[in-house]
DNA sequence: ACAGCCATGTAACTTGTTACATGATTTT
DNA sequence: AAAATCATGTAACAAGTTACATGGCTGT
């Protein structure tokens, strides 16, 4: 629902045709979330499809899209309402490590070390985006740039107390406790 | 991604029936994310598909399915490897508050205002699950109740800083800024 | 007998996503 | 002329999701 309400969105502001929806798009995003153009095009024919868009004008395979009072009335409801639970959609991660604790030939911590090295990276990259800014730079950005970093310091934070949940449980952990020996699965 | 590997790392731990899969899934989720015992089936038959689960045993309609070594091999990667960029993915609320402030016909403290107001109640509701644990209780429930509620508080200090963002930058904002008005759409 | 649950499954659909094909225009 | 870019689109697939159909077994 992300993107056709993204387009939508940019639709209600004016009409444009299919690659200007993308180019638009990834601007607002700074580029940190691309949207392949084929993408662009199936969407726009589904929302077409469903009478929330309608082609205006086509101009020698330029094809301008228009959006409807249907769809209109979408963007205000979208607009209005808040989105979905953010408790309601499951995450990877997560489940993983739900799984993990149930699994006793899991070794949850190292789970756990390889998940928050990987975020801590991720973090880094981000913040040194923050600093030097691609080319956008306004305020969507920084708003996007905000979301990702408070999301990934959300889930460090979150995997440091599952780290202490853990050990303070009494889950028959693996016999190498001690020193977590690299134990490398080979195809 | 989420389903299939979860039922494979199920199935990693022993063979199970189809029903079986929904219950155990469930009850590590401490019912928070429930799973349609049709999609179930239609994963299992994929999952079949790619060769990662094979039918082990089928008495009276009652099919055992049991996973494959390349099934194996899948759940350990899933395992090793960290879970894909938390900031890969697109997030609706995101790209709702980016695009809000490229229009200048949509008054963002409202759309801001509108989204809190669910977190909290959906912070509120967690956290009263959290003093009041359902049926399972235990640490896999823990950790994901954790996971909600680090996420939706990280999501609202996000709004707090987008807001300040927003009050600070010059953006062209609507007529009543000053006493802002419950201004309804009405349909 | 009938209600209700256990158990399996399928058809149909949505959204996301990519790889590929096509043609026009512009640049080198 | 060749390469690059603009611009459109389609076929095909992955993953999620639900509504519905089927049949067996159990308790009342």
């Amino acid at each position: 629902m992300s993107v056709s309400m993204s387009l939508l969105a940019m639709l209600d502001e004016r009409p444009m045709y299919g690659l200007e929806l993308k180019n638009v798009f990834e601007e607002s995003t700074g580029g940190v979330w691309p949207l392949n153009v084929g993408q662009v095009y199936t969407t726009i024919s589904r929302l077409e499809r469903d009478g929330l868009v309608t082609l205006a004008e086509e101009t020698d395979g330029q094809k301008l899209y228009e959006i409807t009072d249907a769809g209109r009335n979408e963007v205000a409801v979208w607009f209005r309402q808040p989105s979905r639970g953010a408790a309601a959609t499951r995450d990877e991660i997560v489940i993983k490590l739900s799984l993990a604790v149930l699994k006793p030939t899991i070794d949850v911590t190292t789970v756990i070390q390889s998940e928050r090295k990987a975020l801590l990276q991720e973090l880094q990259q981000y913040t040194r985006l923050k600093t030097d800014p691609p080319t956008g730079n306004d305020l969507s950005w920084e708003i996007l740039l905000d979301s990702i970093i408070f999301k990934i310091e959300a889930r460090v934070r979150w995997l440091d107390t599952c780290e202490t949940r853990i050990a303070r449980s009494n889950r028959p952990e693996l016999r190498h406790t001690a020193q977590p020996e690299e134990s490398e699965v080979h195809t």
